[in-house]
DNA sequence: GCCTACAAGTTGTCTGTACTAGTCGGAATG
DNA sequence: CATTCCGACTAGTACAGACAACTTGTAGGC
């Protein structure tokens, strides 16, 4: 977008807003390579290279010979987006909320330093928030950071905003996250704070985050409610969508009767 | 690796291998792109073609200016692998079986009609089955098949093979699916099947599967005992892995002591 | 009318060159 | 001895040209 952006990324990020803005409608065909280079003025490389982030992304499928076409839109989340409660919700046009439930240091348990990769007795935050969707209880969120790392949220307003828009602000900056997927009973303080039966199944991620130097800024394990928050991965033989958070829909069950 | 396969893609082989077979030590810098093109005797652009396919599948990294590094080797599922559960189970070494609960033919609810995009009343096919991993129940898995689909299956044996492997044999072959993925809490079924609890967490995938002409050709409702199986996803502010579906290691929950 | 063969157009692939931006290690410096 | 600085090296970017593989629409033949 920025003139010192390569022009690779600049053609990219105009071919996404040809698509988004229905220019480029979903089944046409694209423009040959060879138009796109004669309307840009560039040489075939960074079409190319343009293309080919599109086609990563599932946005435009292509065999050799034929013109590319426009797939329907999947929508990509963004790494932020991703990772951010606040910003997904808000890309979604819903008020992100969170109560700090917990703010607190204390030394590190073995388990935990395994998890953090540091001495144990070390001292942690944890920092544990329910987050709310349109002022919804949605998600019950424990974050533990090592103590260098969790200071700047202490002194921090965490009613107000991200977390992670705090640490970035405060130099520390996540570039990479594992997540891992699964499913929990309610436990006592999910049950006070979501409001939901002793033992209901919760969708469960567990996540731990690298800055670029590979060392752990993060361990959390969120739980969500299954009616407001759903993952979505869409699959080909071609090609892999990116893992997406959905809201929930709390849509029919197609089983729950047939049982 | 084939004489008449592009040399991208033979180089990329070429390159997984050394990784796979640990010349390529993770951590250690890869040879820098000119004694690749030396060694390969090649120009420039098919080498950094697969530089960047391993770049995009996250087994390497790198910035500019800097050699790349091998990063921990991330398994990168194939579409194959990540719809059967068959496939799944084997390539991690482990040993799939399957009973049959229940395989009936029957006219399609209204929901069901919707989901498969059928006219209400149509007959579809329903199987139930119990996945074991190793001999221990992991997964019940309910699909609903279009009759002229489905029909294939009835005959089949199905205790025997991947329900996927019959349907390819019969000229059905799914190239895109749609999974959402949730928790629920147990039924009648799944207590009797996977031995839990009533009311116990599951993890839910629903998958929608879809041939090359965009019709569906299945439904389904996976539920996984989440000691079993888990999702990862790994991510990066420059890319982001597929969602990859892991044999589950029952391991330690940080949290479930601090509650 | 239907099918086949062809020609034009398009994408995939590969080579070669050149420049820019960034990293890394060793030499010079304090 | 630690730090800084600089030069060599590396990856990212871009351009130009050429050929191969494939699709598609058209013109011609049956």
């Amino acid at each position: 977008m920025t003139d010192s952006s390569p022009l690779h990324a600049r053609l990219y990020a105009e071919m996404v807003h040809r698509i988004r803005t229905g220019v480029w409608q979903p089944g046409d065909r694209v423009p040959s390579e060879k138009s796109l280079v004669a309307e840009f003025g560039t040489s075939r490389g960074p079409v190319r290279q343009a293309l080919a982030a599109l086609r990563a992304e599932g946005m435009i499928s292509g065999r050799r010979g034929a013109p590319p076409r426009v797939q329907r839109t999947a929508p990509a989340q963004s790494f932020d987006t991703f990772m951010s409660f606040t910003e997904w919700a808000r890309e979604l046009g819903l008020v992100p909320g969170q109560r700090v439930i917990e703010a607190s240091r204390r030394p590190a348990t073995e388990d935990i330093s395994r998890e953090l990769q540091i001495e144990p007795d070390t001292p942690v935050v944890e920092i544990i928030r329910l987050r709310l969707l349109d002022g919804k209880p949605a998600m019950l969120e424990r974050s533990l950071f090592p103590y260098e790392i969790g200071r700047h949220l202490l002194s921090a307003d965490l009613d107000g905003g991200s977390i992670y828009q705090t640490l970035c602000t405060a130099g520390v900056v996540p570039v990479r996250a594992r997540h891992v997927i699964d499913a929990v009973a309610a436990h006592p303080l999910e049950v006070e704070q979501l409001h939901v039966q002793p033992g209901a199944p919760l969708l469960r991620v567990r996540r731990l985050a690298y800055d670029v130097l590979g060392t752990v800024i993060e361990t959390a394990d969120d739980r969500y409610l299954p009616a407001m928050a759903t993952f979505v991965v869409e699959n080909s033989a071609e090609h892999r969508t990116p893992l997406t958070r959905q809201a929930g829909s709390a849509d029919v069950d197609l089983f729950d009767r047939a049982l």
